[in-house]
DNA sequence: CTAAAACCTGACGCTGACGTCAGAGGCAAG
DNA sequence: CTTGCCTCTGACGTCAGCGTCAGGTTTTAG
């Protein structure tokens, strides 16, 4: 059992984020009598899943509700539903990241070679 | 030349989103006497690629400065830097939320079994 | 036993990308 | 000329995800 101090060291993520997280009922802790929280080595792994969730766009509301489902199993036929719903629509943005992607592509390709030729350039149009 | 108002539903942008945009320099605008702005029809793909910019996270500082370069190919050394440093770290983004939605399907497809079978789960692992 | 380090609960501050409201001017139609 | 919609410039409001400070307790190191 470690304190929380050690969690966000281990995790990289700050202690505030921590309460922060619990205030938002992302993640519990055992409390020792005097009040300290207490978290088991799982919790290192639900922090990175909860870091993960965060960087795929989700906010804490949406995590709140589909972790469950994601760590025990647990599904109601809805909670597929949002499940499922965020799945496409996090492919939908991975396709406009890499076409964002493409574009920074050609724009540097493009620059580089402006940068060699000397300065002017036309686009490749 | 069109006004704030049809650039506004012609991209799905507030009317208060291209004012902020123009007053961060990532748009400008011609003024007719009375003060109206004006925009050619050139300024529809230019808010597109603003949105395709701050969906890939950048900030409108950031968004800003690059804009010049993947207009009008005006690019120095230190901007194609800056450029090459978006697109590297998009691509580490990519990684990231294509490892996320792997995860979901994984989830989502556990899920299903587990409704189907009767509720109670273990993991695959 | 004591000092330092870590932890606790509020609670206010901050930032970015706008939303929204107020008050006033511009412009085509009848 | 007036009605009605569009536009203008401030300027304050909002929301999430924390940062940070205050004031006090607990745990650990020596």
């Amino acid at each position: 059992m470690m304190r929380i101090g050690e969690l966000a060291t281990r995790t990289h993520v700050s202690v505030r984020a921590l309460r922060y997280y619990e205030e938002h009922a992302l993640l519990t802790a055992e409390r020792t009598p005097s009040g300290q929280r207490h978290y088991p080595e799982s919790a290192v792994a639900r922090i990175h899943l909860i870091q993960q969730l965060y960087a795929a766009g989700l906010s804490s509301r949406t995590i709140r509700d589909l972790l469950p489902c994601v760590l025990d199993g647990r599904a109601t036929p809805e909670l597929l539903h949002r499940l499922t719903a965020q799945r496409d629509h996090l492919t939908t943005k991975l396709a406009a990241l890499t076409a964002t992607r493409d574009t920074l592509d050609r724009v540097i390709a493009n620059a580089e070679t402006s940068l060699r030729t000397g300065e002017a350039c036309g686009g490749g149009e």
